[in-house]
DNA sequence: GTCTATAGGTGGATAGAC
DNA sequence: GTCTATCCACCTATAGAC
């Protein structure tokens, strides 16, 4: 939120490199000479701010998904509709696939069984966060009819994370961003949140 | 097909390892020392079999194709109804997720920046026969109105592979094979494919 | 086909100078 | 905070004996 141009501090900068390899590589795809390379600095400089690779991953998903966490408190504040909180909410995925990159989480659930278990418990607490956030915007959007699906609010919101990360999974694997907007526009229609008037045409049948 | 219970040859159980553990711990997870380990014979041994890690790598995914080809096959020769099929196709994601495992295609679509360029072109291949697949059954399920969506038959086919493969991805980092189960029946009964006989009991709101 | 032995490289991590 | 130098474990892969 500062409006400084100062460089960002080593720490944070090896965080960003790391968490672009981990994105588009996985958590066992990618190594501190990677990220040394990348700064122009040694790994050991790296030890120092991140002693083993494990805490440099526990450090990588707390920071993203504070960001995540911030990025929803923005969208209870800017928007009012359920619907639009969930397009909202959609937009979050779009932006990260936009880099070519896969969500933290999403991989290092790939890469789950190989994690320490620090890792594991904060990508779990990721998506329980996730999970119970959008458990509130659906359970609100059905309560004022905004929203229409059947079923518990809470399995909805599991169905739509596992749909969004497994959409993003084979957008990249097919190399075409637009197959998760397919997958996205027919998601946020099913729950009633599309955006008809954007829509360039709406194929029938 | 044989009714033989000679014990498979070495090839075959090299693949079976490495398959397990492709499907567990990913492509860059798991090492020739691993499967060696696991048959009691050298590393130097391996190499005898299978020259590179990417050959092994690519032999995996052909067999794995194979494979889930010759379960669609089955599927069609045993199976009338477009929903009795898609219910079917279902059932081969959820016999994988029995055993711990994720999709060997979906665990290679999340290292796939980091695989070799022939591998790639094979998950790809993959996927496109599962959606090939999946796009005349949805196409016929509709004609004969046994099944309900709307849009392109295509475009509902790739949706429900990356769901499929999306509530795989979660339910293995949550270590609750039930929110896969959750996840099916929804994406069932959007179909209008759901099993209502054998549903247990069906929640409501 | 399987072995021993080894090459050549890279992994994460540490010690200690500056 | 960053460096040089180094350690040891592990990686994929090969050569050549049996």
């Amino acid at each position: 939120m500062s409006t400084a141009l100062a460089a960002p501090d080593t720490a944070a900068r090896i965080l960003d490199i790391a968490e672009h390899l981990v994105q588009t590589r996985g958590f066992n795809a990618f190594s501190y000479a990677d990220i040394a390379a990348a700064m122009n600095i040694t790994k050991a400089s790296l030890h120092y701010h991140f002693p083993t690779k494990a805490k440099l991953g526990e450090c990588l998903v707390e920071r993203y998904q504070a960001s995540f966490l911030a990025a929803l408190a923005r969208i209870d504040a800017t928007r009012d509709d359920a619907a639009s909180k969930l397009r909202a909410y959609v937009g979050i995925y779009t932006d990260v696939l936009k880099n070519d990159r896969m969500c933290l989480c999403g991989m290092l659930a790939a890469d789950y069984a190989t994690l320490p278990e620090t890792i594991k418990d904060r990508v779990r607490q990721f998506f329980e966060a996730n999970e119970a956030w959008l458990t509130l915007v659906l359970q609100r959007g059905r309560a004022w009819k905004i929203l229409t699906f059947s079923g518990p609010p809470v399995e909805n919101a599991r169905f739509l994370v596992s749909a969004l990360e497994g959409a993003m999974l084979l957008a990249r694997a097919h190399e075409e961003p637009a197959r998760f907007r397919s997958a996205t526009a027919r998601l946020l229609g099913d729950f009633g949140a599309g955006k008809p008037r954007t829509v360039t045409r709406r194929t029938r049948v």
